[in-house]
DNA sequence: TGAGGCGGTTGCATAATAGAACTCAATTAC
DNA sequence: GTAATTGAGTTCTATTATGCAACCGCCTCA
């Protein structure tokens, strides 16, 4: 059987993971940020099979998250504007390894204001005056694009978040 | 052979990766988030085949994202606090989602400040007085994880994301 | 006492990945 | 001008991991 698509799921985090969540997607897009554009340099950095690099690049330009090129004379790909937008998601998930399983001598990597060279605010969530927010200070709320009867767990659902206690 | 791991890249995103970068483990942290806490509740939640699910869940309590209890006398599933810190990469991609896939009818999720209901400031990358910033208007800073000699493709990472343009 | 419900485990068929070897075109080297 | 190299993939095979369905043991409730 085919590995099961999220599609069934009317939810955008299974939307995107239906994009960027198979095996290596994440680290060939954090490599696009990094300036790597060429096959062999993706293939090298990752040390990936080159059959599933050709897969997942080819997937990736289909969504729109790479768009491969010739400008050139050879093939390069290069993040889109829907790929530059995975930013958040790629930093947050850096922020987190870094939190959580820390290298012994520190962080690997410090992401600064081009403009002046400090570090960004870090990564979370914050409300709409700028005070930061914990886990449980927000709460999820129904959009129109989900209605109640889609929700496959109906109770708990309806609740958000209110169970997280 | 087996699934290769990340483990040979020094790399935060790799990290995070190796502990939630499996198929269905996002959505399992989604779930637990919204309160699922049952073994059935996150089966029939997913349609994720049990066998599966079961091997998830000891891969997440293991890596001290979920605790299991039985306190209730049933087992049951919650998220840690190292869990909950996933919550900025949760609502990173559900935002992608949103945005670059998004329902016909408009946003599926709104994450509001549950102390006044307001929405939450906009997922994105903030410098540190504030300012929002671009994609490209950011650049990545060697730490003291990571040196210049574990770099697989020296030249461009040193350039941190110089080359996006 | 037996009919579910819950929380898994087991066994099987198939799809996805890893690894290596192999094209094929364009450069570069000699 | 021909050989050797490089880059970008494709093809082939062995082995996992996933999906599905059936099963098991424990508890509850009628």
């Amino acid at each position: 059987m085919k590995l099961k698509s999220f599609e069934h799921l009317n939810c955008s985090l299974a939307q995107t993971l239906s994009v960027v969540g198979e095996h290596w997607t994440m680290l060939i897009v954090r490599d696009a940020f990094f300036g790597l554009r060429r096959f062999d340099q993706f293939q090298s950095s990752l040390g990936i099979a080159r059959n599933v690099l050709s897969v997942r690049l080819k997937k990736l330009v289909q969504a729109g998250v790479l768009e491969r090129s010739e400008d050139r004379g050879y093939p390069e790909y290069r993040l889109t504007e829907k790929g530059l937008a995975l930013q958040p998601v790629m930093i947050a998930m850096t922020h987190w390894g870094d939190t959580y399983m820390p290298h012994p001598e520190g962080k690997r990597l410090i992401f600064v204001d081009r403009k002046n060279g400090k570090a960004i605010k870090p990564v979370g969530i914050y409300a709409a005056d700028g005070r930061r927010l914990k886990p449980k200070e927000i709460r999820a709320k129904l959009g129109p694009g989900l209605q109640d009867a889609q929700l496959s767990v109906q109770p708990v659902w309806l609740e958000g978040m209110e169970r997280n206690e």
